[in-house]
DNA sequence: TCAACTGCTCTTTTT
DNA sequence: GAGCAGTTGA
């Protein structure tokens, strides 16, 4: 037996051996499928004699994709050149910088983030569609057409089904949309999955050779695959189905992403002769931790099944906390992350990290820990590519890569500020469609466009020579460090930010950081790094320089993938970030109704379960310890709330808890029933004066309530009609969610179905 | 008339 | 942070 099967338990290595044919690695939580992955790959380049460039490796997070690798590395003892190991954008773009001619772009494409995808989108509504974009918001036109991508449907698949109001409406942004990507060189990030599938699919030739290369194709997180990936695997592993796909479907969390559970669900059927492997053995959790979080998972019904089993202790019982409010919640947090850390000198801050469903909560954990001094580092939140000077001087890198790049250039024609207002980048707008070219041309000839005089007339062809000039310098071999050094000085933005105080400050440091990070990059292209080099070569005789992959790299990092477990910190994320991780200690910070579960989840039963499996993934983070912490009183946007302990708590048997209160909650309620018996074993329920099912607030004397203003909530029932200030009048076709989370889905005479927040949407009777 | 500024709104989760 | 409405100042 190979010393990479060593150690293995039976499952493990039958799934490491495994050589031909294809194979769904079922692995539960912490049954060590990382492990199993890398076995695997070491074992066929060695044991098999399997050459590393006949496999191909696909991840969801770079993270993922760096880890495994490494491994592989350490397992062989040298770096298996040539294998392809990526997420599957990271592996699309690869693909389509060869091919991109094919598609009619070219190497140097631009990959636009949600954001400028869905500011190319507003534009195409108000200026092209002369919609108004509150009522079509651009938000959720980009999110239909994002579903479309996802599932491969084209823009004359969608718009021959676009039957009602929103759908042609969206129908005709879609072509408008993928024509201005073409124009710019760009893809969005859904492209970066779809057009590869079409690659594959009109041309045969690079079909196979793909498939000719890959001999073996391993997923990880299967269970995170939306249709267009699916096909991508299908598609390469087409013949030989040498497939190995690893997932766990009670941790399927992306559904809102496209992911379809039916991937793996169905994984024996798509598959002739599939084999399954269950890792059933959990290797991180106690038992009490594991026997939680087996208990919440089974009630969920779209499952394979599996349970978890541990040879680990029993371990501690899991604490659940009262705290009176969010501010009291973290600071309870921090003083027991302090006593830990005071008793046992085996726990540093790193062994513990704060999990919650949205990142807003983050705030108020992040004054308690400053406040204690404890070093924390939030993973997510605002990104740093997402932090707007950064986004303001990449916005400058990428108008020099691509002159064509309209996103990038309306961000920053009046950055810093030059006189250059709306109505001039309107009447130059108007005028660079007209000569059907892009904005930074028609820039030069500012002089030229009726209706521009004065700041506007002269700043213009300063801003595209400077823009040109540093085109040149790039383009004559000069570091992307330096021409990103002089952009930062000479667009004026270093002087903007000296200017606004500390915070800019701040903001010129972060910049410092992102020149370092392209100093970096133009060393590794200068010393001839390997793998760099390797995917130039891949590439062709393509010309790529340094600022395109510099651009591409900006774009396909995500946050998690800067998560560094060495540094010694108290680590805050939302629970989608946290998968894959493991921790000593977890806290699961705002246990209650309607924000976890999110009281979106309550229209569909769908929904529900991915929160519940998302609840399952936080649980099974926890090695030693898992808190789940609640606060009586929270605040959503602006108002405080009245909460109640999350439902999914009841699935915890109460002999694997412990319930504590904070200090605040003792004072405060003293003498009352623990919260627990009086919120959620009996919830009573009653009937709103909107006809609908809804809990009540918790009932305590002298406990400031203040409740929404249900008084002021319009008297709906189902087939009512309202008018709405935006989309006009329309018939109520269902209701749902509780309190003041009630939604109702109005079909619109105009603008065809919506679902509205019902304290939100201002709605009146139809004669008003 | 245009640019700049101020204050208001909304923000689930992310490759 | 980004969009938008409304206001101020040139």
């Amino acid at each position: 037996m190979s010393s990479y099967l060593s150690g293995l338990n039976p499952p493990q290595r039958e799934a490491a051996e495994h050589f031909e044919g294809p194979l769904l690695v079922l692995a539960g939580a912490g049954s060590g499928k990382t492990r199993v992955l890398t076995s695997r790959i070491a074992h066929l380049i060695d044991e098999y004699g399997v050459d590393p460039s006949a496999i191909l490796s696909l991840t969801f997070t770079n993270k993922a994709a760096g880890e495994m690798r490494e491994r592989v590395r350490t397992l062989l003892g040298r770096d298996p050149g040539g294998m392809w190991i990526g997420t599957f954008h990271a592996i699309g773009v690869r693909m389509l910088r060869r091919d991109a001619t094919r598609a009619g772009w070219t190497p140097g494409f631009l990959i636009y983030d949600a954001d400028e995808s869905e500011s190319l989108i507003r534009r195409i509504i108000r200026d092209q569609l002369a919609l108004d974009p509150k009522r079509w918001t651009p938000r959720v036109v980009r999110g239909a057409i994002s579903s479309a991508k996802n599932e491969l449907v084209g823009v004359q698949e969608y718009t021959e089904h676009a039957l009602d109001p929103f759908t042609r409406t969206v129908a005709q942004v879609y072509e408008r949309y993928q024509r201005a990507l073409r124009d710019a060189n760009a893809f969005d990030f859904d492209d970066l999955l779809v057009k590869p599938v079409e690659l594959l699919r009109a041309h045969p030739d690079v079909l196979r050779r793909y498939r000719e290369r890959f001999q073996f194709v391993l997923v990880d997180e299967y269970q995170d695959t939306n249709h267009a990936q699916y096909v991508f695997i299908k598609l390469l592993a087409g013949e030989h189905s040498n497939l190995f796909v690893v997932g766990d479907d009670d941790q399927s969390i992306y559904g809102w992403r496209g992911a379809d559970l039916r991937n793996i669900l169905d994984f024996e059927k798509d598959f002739a002769a599939a084999r399954l492997v269950r890792l059933e053995e959990n290797y991180r959790s106690t038992k009490r931790i594991l026997e939680a979080a087996n208990r919440v998972i089974a009630e969920n019904t779209r499952r394979k099944g599996k349970t978890l089993h541990t040879a680990n202790d029993a371990g501690e019982r899991l604490t659940l906390v009262e705290a009176a409010d969010e501010a009291d919640e973290a600071t309870w947090i921090v003083g027991e992350i302090r006593a830990r850390l005071a008793n046992d000198a085996a726990l540093g801050a790193r062994s513990f990290v704060i999990l919650y469903r949205t990142n807003a909560q983050s705030r108020a954990l992040e004054e308690a820990l400053r406040r204690e001094a404890l070093p924390y580092r939030i993973v997510g939140g605002t990104r740093f590519y997402e932090r707007r000077e950064v986004k303001d001087v990449l916005a400058y890198l990428r108008l020099v890569a691509n002159p064509a790049a309209d996103e990038a250039f309306l961000r920053i024609v009046n950055v810093p500020r030059r006189g250059i207002g709306d109505a001039s980048v309107a009447r130059l707008a108007e005028w660079a469609t007209q000569q059907g070219g892009p904005l930074l041309p028609a820039a030069v000839r500012a002089a030229e466009i009726p209706g521009i005089r004065g700041g506007a007339e002269r700043a213009l062809p300063v801003l595209a020579e400077m823009i040109e000039k540093h085109a040149a310098l790039a383009g004559h071999g000069v570091a992307l460090d330096e021409v990103l050094r002089q952009l930062v000085r000479e667009t004026g933005i270093a002087q903007m930010l000296r200017d606004e105080g500390p915070d800019g400050e701040e903001r010129l440091a972060n910049l410092e950081e992102l020149v370092a990070g392209a100093a970096d990059l133009q060393a590794r292209v200068d010393a001839g790094d390997p793998e760099l080099l390797a995917e130039l070569e891949e590439v062709g005789g393509t010309e790529l320089r340094a600022i395109d992959l510099f651009l591409a790299h900006v774009a396909l990092v995500a946050d998690i993938d800067q998560h560094d477990p060495g540094a010694d910190a108290v680590s805050l994320m939302t629970l989608h970030n946290a998968k894959g991780l493991e921790f000593p200690m977890v806290f699961l910070a705002g246990m209650e109704e309607g924000l976890f579960p999110l009281s979106r989840a309550y229209d569909e039963p769908e929904q529900l379960e991915e929160e519940r499996r998302l609840f399952y993934v936080g649980i099974t983070r926890a090695e030693q310890k898992l808190y789940l912490t609640t606060a009586r009183r929270r605040r959503r946007g602006a108002e405080w709330l009245d909460a109640v302990p999350s439902s999914f708590i009841e699935s915890v048997p109460g002999e694997l808890l412990e319930t504590r209160q904070t200090p605040r909650v003792q004072d405060r309620f003293s003498g009352s029933r623990p919260w627990r018996s009086a919120a959620i074993s009996s919830q009573p329920r009653r009937r709103t004066r909107l006809g609908l099912e809804a809990a009540p607030p918790p009932v305590d004397p002298g406990y400031q309530v203040d409740y929404a203003d249900s008084q002021d909530a319009p008297r709906l029932i189902k087939g009512a009609r309202v008018r709405h200030p935006q989309f006009g009048v329309g018939t109520v076709a269902e209701l749902s969610g509780a309190g003041v989370d009630v939604r109702a889905t109005i079909e619109f005479d105009e603008v065809g179905l919506k679902k509205v927040v019902v304290r939100y949407a201002n709605l009146q009777s139809e004669w008003e």
